[in-house]
DNA sequence: TCCTACGATAGACAATGTCTAAGTCAAGTA
DNA sequence: TACTTGACTTAGACATTGTCTATCGTAGGA
């Protein structure tokens, strides 16, 4: 975690405990954490943070690109430190769990012209869905 | 939308004015409002329609397959009557516009087998973004 | 027409997120 | 090191979206 905070660093980013706390919940692979999981595990480490905190800084690493928000329920926004490879969501409908996956091909290349409306597109978002082998034991 | 109207009466809907003001405010092509834009437009046809009566029915839609819930942006739920037609959708990243476009190919197929995590995958999500004609002129 | 179970209602409540005013402090400067 | 300043943090009010409950009303069958 200290490549993001040396980034963050190099931005000009000004470091405080808060900052610092937040980024350090924010580290490894198939993260994805609410804004209020992040603020309860923030509180482990320094127990005065605030919410709102967390929210500013959270919304913060977004608008610099190092950490994605992604929606796979309709609940809270999630969190993914996993910005700097693009990637899509697996999502167990039952449990919620949620996995980092890598398809093949470009998936903006599956919309035809005809169906683009003169839009001019940069994006796709995908999320698949299903049950995870632990559900489907159960 | 005497049709979808016919199906929920065929299917044991107890028909009432209020859910009838719903399934009319809920009609066309290119349609996703929000919970709270359905009960604007049904508040007009019908004043005395209360908020958890619209949540109610569009929750009841949803159940029976006439209606698809999609959020689009991280605000509200939205609602989309096109539930007979798979389709996925384009939204406009800067006035929030949402048109149903139809890609080519299976989504799914391009999930390859190391990348399902013992996923028993049923279902996918897929939402471009970019900018509409409207405002790339403006 | 009358009954009754299902639907509708108002409003409290819950979850998530945003904003504000005031206090605090990181980091540059001397 | 001490000073300064503007960016950062805080608590809590507020906003938005959605859910729940107790009570009232009514669609549709007898």
């Amino acid at each position: 975690m200290s490549d993001l905070l040396e980034r963050l660093r190099g931005r000009g980013w000004r470091m405080t405990a808060q900052r610092r706390v937040v980024a350090e919940v924010l580290d490894g692979e198939h993260v994805h954490l609410t804004a209020d999981e992040v603020h309860a595990r923030a509180v482990d480490k320094l127990p005065e943070i605030s919410r709102a905190t967390v929210y500013n800084t959270l919304g913060e690493l977004v608008s610099l690109g190092e950490v994605l928000e992604v929606s796979t329920d309709r609940r809270a926004k999630r969190y993914d430190p996993n910005a700097h490879r693009p990637h899509q969501h697996l999502v167990c409908a039952r449990c919620g769990a949620i996995r980092d996956v890598h398809p093949t091909g470009n998936p903006l290349s599956a919309l035809p012209d005809s169906e683009r409306f003169g839009f001019t597109i940069s994006d796709v978002e995908v999320t698949y869905r299903g049950v995870c082998p632990n559900c489907a034991a159960a």
